[in-house]
DNA sequence: CGTGAACCTCAACTAGCGGTTGAAGGTTGT
DNA sequence: ACAACCTTCAACCGCTAGTTGAGGTTCACG
């Protein structure tokens, strides 16, 4: 019944952008449109229909994120994914030009942050807390967590710890201290041995293109897995408002 | 000639914004053309000469920066400069480097972001199992595990659930099926509490604007938990791949 | 007092953006 | 076989953010 959720026709995509955002209404030509004036690109099958990858529909999602939230002009938001596609993200306003920008830069469910494996990050100690924002003490309450850690084997943090570091700080600033946020991490760890779980056999397999399957699915997993996440704990808000 | 500093007409006026910003060719017409949007309110002299007070001209210069800095719509600036008015602080002005900016919960426009999927969607049953592309049985099961449900007092769902049966859906297409999605539940369960601990006492609080405070903090904090959750499953998958 | 620059209003016009619509036709799944 | 779904292409649309011009008033200066 289900396919592989990987490539979908338009009128597939459609629905996934529809369920995303429900009071968008979001319409094919509007698709084709995005197409026509060179913001996604999906491939076609030999016929011509078009095939959206997932990172197809998280540039379509990125794309309306944007729109919405930031009213940006289409040209300008393409201007931003190409900077995506060579290298690294640029998006939401310029900071320190020393220090490499983060992705998930607001709440998207951030599926372009398991993309950037390139981003090879490296910052020091001193650099994370500056750039950060927080404080020494912080930091070693996080790292106590297993909130932030060090890469294995090296001295030096990644993106993902300045984003931890980041939102820890700013939550922080809401009386949220490190050993509430345990949960968070307890959590995460539970989906990546779902994660995990559901690999295990993909990549035991001794087919051919194992590997790249692989690890399409740790992303469609992830992005799922963070997507629902969202929505779960939006939906739970609905009884805090 | 030479005139108080204070209440400029428009030509002087003119004169001003053309030497803050020589690049943008500001005429005449557009200054009366933000007058008519009612962005600015220039006093007039008894022959109805516009008169531009410094307010005026700060009002008109951040017009200026916002269109070209954030490419806001006038409509968004406006709302901007009123709530300046009613005391608020600048939506999008050059945020402080020590303290980090929310990106979400950037004034009008992120709250509205948030907000706007409150939309009243209301789906029946059979749209909701059409929509999200999955079966009776498994909304049966993702019911009965908590993780979609209609609208309290309702027979109806909302755009929630259709995000949610949709990504069930989807994750069930590689084997994850309801039972193993608990820990979602849960997850986000815990979140929603942390975020009703921070709140709760900024609501009760007597002071004036406790309410709109409090649904301000409900936001950051949800973007803050999405984003958090987000980097820590990401992090943890950088041990799967 | 005259004249010209600077100002006024109001209506009509416009360019560009972000799509939408419809017609005519090809492809695919059951 | 036939419905459901997909394709292209050109024409059309509504909105935003102004611009332009006609016709008239007010101000500053000689």
């Amino acid at each position: 019944m289900r396919q592989s959720a990987a490539r979908k026709t338009i009128g597939q995509a459609l629905a996934d952008l529809r369920a995303e955002f429900p009071d968008a209404d979001i319409k094919e030509s509007k698709v084709r449109f995005l197409e026509a004036e060179g913001l996604v690109e999906p491939e076609r099958t030999p016929s011509g229909y078009r095939k959206y990858s997932t990172r197809d529909m998280e540039r379509l999602r990125y794309i309306i994120r944007m729109q919405r939230e930031h009213y940006l002009p289409l040209k300008v938001i393409k201007e931003h994914l190409d900077a995506m596609d060579r290298g690294l993200e640029a998006p939401l306003e310029g900071g320190s030009p020393t220090v490499p920008r983060v992705v998930l830069a607001d709440g998207s469910p951030g599926a372009e942050a398991f993309r950037a494996e390139r981003s090879d990050v490296r910052i020091s100690r001193r650099e994370l807390v500056k750039t950060a924002g927080i404080t020494e003490e912080l930091l070693e309450q996080l790292e106590a967590y297993g909130l932030v850690h060090t890469r294995t084997g090296s001295k030096h943090y990644d993106a993902d710890a300045v984003v931890i570091a980041k939102a820890a700080g700013e939550l922080a600033a809401f009386g949220l201290e490190p050993r509430h946020l345990r949960a968070f991490r307890t959590a995460a760890d539970r989906e990546v041995g779902l994660v995990e779980q559901v690999v295990a056999p993909i990549r035991r397999s001794r087919e051919e293109g194992a590997r790249g399957r692989a690890d399409q699915a740790i992303e469609e997993l992830a992005a799922l897995s963070v997507r629902l996440h969202a929505a779960l704990v939006k939906d739970g808000l609905r009884s805090v408002r």
